[in-house]
DNA sequence: CGGGCTCATGAAAGTAAGTTTCATCCGTGG
DNA sequence: CCACGGATGAAACTTACTTTCATGAGCCCG
């Protein structure tokens, strides 16, 4: 009953096909070819049937099997997966993504979205390691201790702040959002001690927001401006600042990658301030996706 | 004319399993154990034979076969190795964070801070993986050889199509975007061929936009869609489907994950008709930051 | 030089896995 | 109430995988 050799590779985590190289010499010539077409082209070997593999090879399927036994395995589906694993494993991102970099002229759409992509998440990555949990924390008590919320926001910025506004309503906090600077200076001049006013400039030198956080500032209530330039003019009449961190300087992409980040501080935000009172908050949510389900196709799952 | 939209499975570089979240609400309810099971675990899906996964979801092997197909695999053994592929490349963070999770109740802001940034970004990446550049590719060019663009959206992802209409304004394409049903209905009824028509939904069931894309294909428009489920009732109406890789379920964070997906695609699609005149394109552009300039403060640099 | 040995090998039998077919069941809308 | 269409699993079927076994090549020793 004396059988091969079967090495354990059960205790190969990294490289099986290191380990089968490295014992190719070991086999027996038909087992060889089995081997070397594996270790060729592992991704490619995976796909194959056993009989597709046995033929490329030359050789039988029982080989194979015997080639699956040599080299640790159970069996040929279980070598098979295992090779995927590994092909997957070593297809590493080299590729020098151009990071804040403008796309280039000839580039093709794959490539531009991995580009901005990678951007967009990078942004996205960067602005929570240095947003300051702190401050966080002084804005959602200032939020969740408000009569009254105003937010501002001009031009892009202002999604944002509509996005804000919509996420306080939908929890039950008196938020406001404007559009234009006047019925913004307005509603500013009536805000008081207690209140929030929350600025979003991208830049932090649009003037509008500066007027307005300064009106609000002067009645007392508590400024706050969301900016990727912490030290922009709109700082220096916040009482909170908390920043993003997109570094495009392009207008390139529409600034897309900044308005992420503050989606994404928005969010840190609005959880922090549901979170203070989750049981409210929850129903306030369940009760306002009940009110859109009329608009919506179908209650369970779709099509067939 | 009853063309339904290829669910582009075969091109698929990196997010089977994102893929697969994506269809699961299309699925049959047996067909959805098995969904859950094998995005729940992947590596150990792959493990499994046929019969074993069968009998772990409780249903028979021809439900299996039939989840195969379903989201785009040949059979049983090319699921597994894909899977195994994917549950390879997957190098999980070792923080456990939470992913497409709740946040834990006693969470401070660090960590909810963390787990949000980490869904975004991860939302983000996903997407762009999955995004398809020949489907981008035909929505570009529909762009910019279009006499007009409509673009819908409610609620959440109305500021998303906002944003399009006036990105592509910005660099001169005539774009509009129609917060309401009823003037979306009515300007629809007047587009006709060459136009285009792009509605977004991330769950792809608000009737409002599947209402306003069918009138817009009657009358001859080309219609595009970007929803988050690729088999939703919207895509029935839709020449060109994109879709978005959020795996949140729960509307938690207001579903900020998924708007920054949609933000993301949006951005590649108007890189992508930017970068078709790039000329052109960059004068408008400045001339658009041009005449906002007057509402800066400071003629160029910040801080000291 | 040849008998008996080992070992590699593939043909073929055998088993398990995967796939297809089909009858049944269930809900839906006329 | 019936017709219809979709979902589902049992079973037939096909393909893939595994085992068995006979063959034959090399090879050592008589």
């Amino acid at each position: 009953m004396a059988k091969s050799p079967k090495i354990s590779a059960s205790h190969e985590p990294g490289g099986l096909i290191v380990h089968i190289s490295g014992l190719l010499p070991s086999l027996s010539p038909a087992e060889q070819r089995v081997a070397r077409l594996v270790v060729a082209d592992p991704a490619d070997a995976a796909r194959r049937t056993i009989t597709d593999l046995a033929t490329a090879a030359e050789t039988s399927e029982a080989t194979v099997i015997r080639f699956c036994r040599s080299v640790g395995m159970d069996g040929y589906p279980q070598l098979r997966i295992r090779l995927a694993a590994e092909a997957a494993r070593r297809v590493e991102p080299p590729d020098a993504r151009v990071v804040g970099g403008d796309i280039p002229p000839g580039a093709d759409l794959a490539q531009i979205i991995a580009t901005i992509a990678f951007n967009d998440a990078r942004a996205v990555e960067e602005t929570a390691e240095q947003l300051d949990p702190a401050v966080c924390e002084q804005v959602v008590d200032a939020i969740v201790g408000a009569g009254r919320i105003d937010i501002y926001g001009a031009g892009a910025s202002g999604f944002v702040a509509s996005d804000f506004q919509q996420k306080l309503h939908r929890i039950g906090r008196t938020a406001f959002y404007f559009p234009d600077v006047h019925t913004a200076l307005t509603s500013a001049a009536l805000l008081g001690r207690g209140d929030v006013a929350i600025g979003i400039s991208h830049t932090g030198t649009t003037s509008d927001v500066v007027e307005v956080l300064e009106q609000a500032r002067a009645r007392g209530a508590t400024t706050v401006v969301l900016t990727n330039f912490p030290r922009s003019p709109v700082t220096e009449v916040a009482d909170h600042v908390l920043t993003t961190a997109a570094r495009e300087t392009t207008y390139r992409s529409g600034a897309t990658a900044s308005r992420l980040a503050q989606l994404t501080v928005v969010d840190c935000l609005f959880v922090g301030v549901a979170a203070r009172n989750r049981p409210r908050a929850r129903k306030a949510l369940e009760a306002t996706a009940e009110a859109v389900r009329s608009h919506r196709i179908g209650s369970g799952r779709r099509r067939a």
